[in-house]
DNA sequence: TTTTGAGTTGTTCGA
DNA sequence: GTCGAACAACTCAAA
């Protein structure tokens, strides 16, 4: 029985502990591990920069972990794995499930082939708490607002699995001859931008879980309220490790029940709701990322402004708690969930550029780019998602700064050139008197930029825009 | 089938 | 300065 050889293939679980695919690999015997970077089923979909760097360090990470027994592959994964198959006389091929459609696809088709050849092709939840398919309203069809979802749907079902150990006894196989060094995977970038984003993180499993640890020891209690300011340590910043499966969203899930209670804790598990949320989304409609949920926004009048774009890009709109979020973005591949929020509030309501440029960008900026959050997410805040915002709600970047960064600890940090400012001016610059802008260094000159565009006249251009698509009820 | 209540994250205005 | 109402109408969920 100890001698069959099991292929577990590694996609979005880049962990050892409660990985269902690996463990059952092992338990049957030798294990071969293998990551297959598929950028030719990916197509468009590829990756974007900061994923691809997360990317490195996490296999690097993971490589370590397994002594140096990952066998890593570049090209169609539909080629690859049958080839080896053959070639390492593997019985069985195992799999966490993954479920962007383009996955889907592929996964699917490559199960007949392994069954096909014969070969026992398993695959695993290890990703969500709950399959898409698992969370239905009464007659069949799929929930389209969150809280009833969650709350009648998810926590109505069956409980999340309970995390599993990491394999007591993992017996690997040595990666065959054709198995690529690291490097040959070019996730790294030629340009070293990535250089800024490292001291900001820890990759990998460990660093997962430490980042776990200290948000559950530092900041889940108070995370109700303390989650919406930026320079306060109530977020976990665990969403790139979900994103690549560092970690398991179930050990957060139980992690977090055994750590924290009450409204701090609903808060939380909340959150890892919406994450199931978009992915049941993502499941349901798979033209997320490209068309609107909401059929009516196919007649918005979005406009196109290449420069603006690129001030929002560069967080050099002259909005500071805007400007803070993009650099914050640039320099870690990472923004607080309230800033995002403001930033992708200006991007679609007060420049009323389309949401699909600001899912562009973030999808290459952020380290935990995920294609069913991303474009969930922002189409929620363009108004267009499946249970959005009222078109009203529009963001006041000057009011949130105030509100959320009272003390500006979070904007001076990555807006310093306005560090000289007074709280009260800090979020609206130009309405500080000339001597003091002056004196702060912040005119004469382009230093800080003067704002992009009027908050009133925008936000009432973005109402009328809003107006215009609205069904009219009467002729 | 019909009805009723509700819907992540906001802003402005006027009392 | 604080507070409640208005901003609109629609879709969804569930009884």
């Amino acid at each position: 029985m100890h001698d069959i050889l099991s292929i577990h293939w590694f996609r979005q679980d880049l962990r050892l502990t409660d990985n269902p695919s690996l463990y059952h690999a092992a338990l049957r015997g030798r294990v071969l591990p293998v990551y297959i970077l598929d950028e030719r089923n990916a197509g468009e979909y590829r990756m974007g920069g900061a994923n691809r760097w997360w990317l490195h360090h996490s296999l690097e990470s993971l490589i370590r972990s397994l002594h140096g027994r990952l066998a890593l592959f570049r090209g169609d994964a539909l080629e690859i794995l049958p080839a080896l198959v053959r070639s390492s006389g593997a019985a069985a091929v195992h799999w966490n499930r993954c479920y962007e459609p383009w996955r889907i696809k592929r996964d699917t088709l490559l199960k007949e082939k392994l069954r096909e050849m014969g070969i026992a092709a398993e695959s695993f939840n290890g990703s969500l708490l709950w399959e898409p398919r698992q969370v239905r309203k009464a007659d069949g069809t799929p929930y389209r607002v969150y809280t009833p979802y969650f709350r009648n749907g998810c926590l109505a079902a069956e409980p999340p699995r309970i995390p599993i150990p990491k394999p007591e006894k993992l017996d690997t196989a040595s990666p065959p001859p054709e198995s690529l060094p690291l490097e040959a995977l070019g996730l790294l970038p030629r340009i070293r931008w990535n250089r800024q984003l490292e001291p900001h993180w820890t990759i990998g499993e460990n660093g997962a879980a430490g980042r776990l640890t200290t948000f559950l020891l530092h900041g889940l209690d108070g995370y109700r309220e303390g989650r919406d300011f930026p320079s306060r340590p109530n977020v976990s910043r665990l969403s790139p490790s979900l994103h690549f499966g560092e970690l398991s969203p179930n050990q957060v899930w139980y992690g977090a029940k055994a750590a924290g209670s009450g409204r701090d804790l609903d808060h939380f598990l909340g959150e890892l709701g919406w994450r199931e949320f978009s992915y049941s989304l993502l499941h349901d409609n798979p033209g997320l990322p490209k068309m609107n949920l909401q059929h009516s926004f196919d007649r918005f009048p979005w406009t196109e402004n290449p420069e603006a774009l690129r001030r929002w890009q560069q967080g050099m709109t002259g909005y500071p708690i805007v400007d803070a979020g993009m650099r914050e973005l640039w320099q870690t591949g990472y923004m607080h969930n309230r800033v995002r929020m403001i930033a992708g509030s200006f991007l679609v309501k007060n420049l009323l550029l389309h949401w699909r440029e600001g899912e562009a960008w973030f999808s290459d900026c952020l380290a935990d780019a995920d294609l069913a959050i991303n474009s969930a997410s922002w189409q929620w805040i363009a108004g267009c998602g499946a249970d959005a915002a009222p078109y009203f709600r529009i963001f006041n970047p000057v009011l949130q700064g105030r509100k959320f960064d009272p003390d500006g600890i979070y904007t001076r940090r990555f807006v310093p050139e306005l560090s000289g400012l007074p709280d009260r001016y800090l979020f609206s610059p130009w309405e500080a008197p000339a001597g003091l802008q002056r004196s702060s260094g912040i005119t004469p000159g382009p230093v800080y930029p003067a704002p992009l565009t009027g908050l009133e006249a925008s936000r009432r251009r973005a109402l009328d825009a809003y107006n215009s698509i609205r069904k009219k009820t009467e002729s």
